[in-house]
DNA sequence: ATTATTGTGTTATCCACTTAATACAGTAAT
DNA sequence: ATTACTGTATTAAGTGGATAACACAATAAT
């Protein structure tokens, strides 16, 4: 995992996003057994009260089911993944095409430079995790 | 001009996106006289001070020009401001399917996500800007 | 029962951002 | 020269997030 965090902005909101993605992607299946707050904090080189923060808030959103001792596992409603990757999907359309209207391009012309940057290759792939 | 300032991130940061946007999407001409720091600062319900360190820093980034007493137009560089609105739209264009092949979409599929929701309107309508 | 591991809570400290209230500096207009 | 308006700088105070260093609670494993 690559825990890009940046210094804009609060760290334990970039932490749910990435791990919220991460869920969704499917990278933990349902069920999963999900690391503990201090090795994960560990690992994003986060103080483990900044990762409580955001696991805390993930569960809150029913993402994750916590356990006292089991530590934390992926939530196994199966059809609630899927929906919020939909709604994931959808909302990450609707923030792109309306920075697109912002800086003056159409809908049209937003989709044509979407068609148009389609050949672009190798500049994020999916491949380069971990 | 809307000035939705969330309070997650330094509020100096959105201002420069914002402006940022205004200006490549030419709601300012080039060269066009800009609003003083304080009309800005108390349109945008927000401290000179913080006005002042955004419009600082896209001075420095080359969108506005100084003039000590006649206060900030936009640069007359319509070559640059055409580029840097091209690059704007490839970011936002690669943060989105870099977003889109984190949620586990491929590039294709998020394409077609993007073509099969083309039909929706009214949701973002660039004419309901001010 | 004891131990280890888990999540959770607490207190204190540090730092960046924000606001406030000014003061200063340069120049266009008069 | 004076005035008014501009950007800019300074100082102080308040706020929230991040870190550190713990203590505590609950349970699985032994």
């Amino acid at each position: 995992m690559s825990w890009n965090l940046s210094n804009s902005g609060p760290i334990y909101l970039q932490l749910i996003e990435l791990i919220e993605l991460q869920i969704l992607s499917g990278k933990y299946a349902c069920g999963e057994h999900f690391p503990t707050v201090r090795e994960l904090a560990a690992e994003a080189a986060v103080n483990p009260n900044t990762m409580q923060k955001a696991l805390a808030q993930l569960e809150h959103s029913g993402l994750l089911v916590t356990s006292r001792t089991n530590g934390r596992t992926v939530t196994t409603d199966e059809a609630m993944l899927a929906r919020m990757r939909e709604e994931k999907a959808l909302t990450l359309y609707r923030k792109f095409l309306q920075s697109m209207t912002d800086l003056g391009f159409t809908r049209e012309e937003a989709q044509k430079f979407l068609i148009a940057n389609q050949a672009e290759r190798g500049f994020y792939d999916s491949t380069t995790s971990e």
